[in-house]
DNA sequence: TTGACATATTCAACAAGTTGAGTATAAGCT
DNA sequence: AGCTTATACTCAACTTGTTGAATATGTCAA
């Protein structure tokens, strides 16, 4: 149900079209909720049959209409009443970790190319979270919108470190078991 | 699809009935793969249909029948092939960040409170993470299954630490902001 | 007796996720 | 012209996840 809190908490920020809202996913949203654009303009769909947005077909010269979504006050009430009800972790769902599992029964070298495979992509991600973090760290005097941005940033930042720590352990776990 | 593979991963280890395998994810593979037991019936009877398991009944006193499912030569074949196939991160949805980045515009308190109950629910399973780590930390000589299985939990313990401090960093910033 | 729990398994209904396909209009490049 | 990309949106089919319900047999405690 959250998608719909994701984009009710987008939306709280200002009005937008789906493809807005839709891009906003792809740039960053992302990191923390991922959603796909057709998922995106169901939901939207439902939350409009809700009452939570209303939205206003605006025509445009050389491109269809769009369509820009706003928060309703029954919307607003939904996101309040969702922020203040505790939330439970995500549940997992990890393939490397059960490749590790699989480790015993499998050839090894495998696991290792599959482990700098996967330090490989999360360092990548850690890199662009970097140059995302200098963004914020330039700004002088940061709106508390900006300062909240940052912290979920600094979520993907700490994700990512553990996760390449965690494949330098197990490969270097993998090389002590050669020996 | 990692469900299967799973699921094949524990009959790599022995074969099993559907009931021990439940109970399995139940104990600890729910830590990073969680499946709920009718989703794990309903695989195990996608995967014989696929000819990857095959199974036995087995009539037993006073308990209904039980069936024990093992690893067909296919299913094998099938785990290998999946095992060398690179994998991606999990996608991420997850609700605190969402929460965080809808902080501007919700009242603060809820938010420390939520993130208080999140740093809660994360010290209470690192707890756990680290009393099932005391099992391993004794074994004199771990079997390679036992070490395989120590590098989940130590993904797990990881995991749990980040959160914690996280919400540590998060907490310090709304305070921060309050004066 | 009833309810809770355990061993064992299965079916159903619905929601959410994934992937493919498509519509419309336009610009730019090969 | 065809392909790619961009702005915008929608429909469909299937898979996976969630929740509820149920079956059968048994034990134990209130």
């Amino acid at each position: 149900m959250a998608l719909a809190h994701t984009i009710l908490t987008l939306l709280s920020y200002s009005p937008a079209s789906g493809y807005d809202i839709s891009k906003r996913f792809e740039e960053d949203i992302s990191c923390y909720w991922k959603a796909s654009q057709q998922q995106i303009y169901r939901e939207l769909g439902k939350m409009a049959k809700q009452g939570w947005v209303t939205h206003q077909s605006i025509p445009q010269a050389g491109k269809p209409d769009k369509k820009i979504y706003e928060l309703t006050p029954v919307g607003e009430t939904e996101l309040l009443r969702w922020f203040a009800e505790p939330s439970e972790p995500t549940p997992i769902r990890e393939d490397l970790l059960v490749k590790v599992l699989a480790g015993p029964y499998l050839p090894r070298d495998l696991l290792h190319q599959e482990l700098k495979h996967r330090r490989h992509l999360h360092e990548r991600q850690l890199s662009d979270y970097h140059a995302m973090e200098q963004c914020f760290l330039g700004a002088s005097e940061p709106t508390s919108a900006e300062q909240f941005r940052y912290l979920t940033l600094r979520r993907g930042i700490r994700y990512e470190e553990s996760w390449i720590d965690w494949c330098d352990e197990v490969m270097a776990v993998l090389a002590q078991m050669e020996n």
